[in-house]
DNA sequence: ATAGTCGGTAACAAAAACATACCTGATTAT
DNA sequence: ATAATCAGGTATGTTTTTGTTACCGACTAT
């Protein structure tokens, strides 16, 4: 029995957290899993080429070269083109890059440190919920 | 003149960084953008019903929903349901959400500070590179 | 009677992420 | 000659994530 647009329909109707909307832009923007194990490699190691970053992420091409060109933009990498034969390119951290750092390795310690904790917590959903 | 299989293929080579992939479960896991503004907003107002973080977050029905499952599943929310009329369910952090609220705090402070540089460095890349 | 509240779910559409394979051009190594 | 390296670009698909819309039951307020 649809009598068409009677009921209640689902608006958006955000309005209120005026800091939480801006987070969510970042968090969009280098919240993805492959910009922030790009940047823990680049602050481990200082500065590293393309296909070395490639090789310890075990990423595709493809994404690196996404990846890479997006935190490059966004001001977070620097990319330094050395036009010898083979070619060369490094990357490596800008200042707000490495000071992005911070906050996603107290991130990455938390994860180290609580991952057993959750894996438990997952077990014992599954069980009491049950599927 | 492609002789079918001749030419180098990519494959996948991921072998180093033993911590990066444990990093990378966890945030693939609550690294998603719902999942911190839920526990920062949890964190803020302490209790809150689903049509408050709904409200609050300007997030769809479904999404909410499926974000508070998958945190209460991680053991990081706690979900109380009071079979009133109408219903009412409370969320709120548990002992390891709380723990969690720190270094996700951290990123948020982060990017409420760098995302005017943000901005900055995209358009001053989008004019050098052009379009 | 009709619309609204509450906390969701099911079905579907759109978008983003990811994978796979192949291409370049200059050069070196085999 | 052939293959391989380097740093990607491009084309095409698949898979995952996200968003939209409608719907539920049981009640209240108009």
């Amino acid at each position: 029995m649809n009598l068409g647009h009677t009921k209640g329909t689902d608006m958006l109707e955000s309005k209120e957290c005026p800091d939480c909307k801006r987070i969510n832009e970042v968090l969009t923007r280098v919240g993805d899993r492959w910009s922030l194990l790009v940047i823990i490699s680049l602050s481990e190691y200082g500065t590293l080429r393309f296909n070395e970053l490639k090789r310890n992420l075990g990423i595709s091409q493809r994404m690196l070269s996404l990846t890479l060109k997006k935190l490059e933009r966004d001001g977070l990498v620097h990319r330094t083109y050395h036009p010898t034969i083979p070619p060369k390119v490094e990357y490596k951290l800008t200042q707000m890059g490495k000071s992005f750092r911070e906050p996603v390795s107290a991130i990455g310690s938390w994860a180290l440190d609580n991952l057993i904790k959750i894996d438990k917590a997952r077990e014992k959903y599954d069980v009491t919920v049950g599927s």
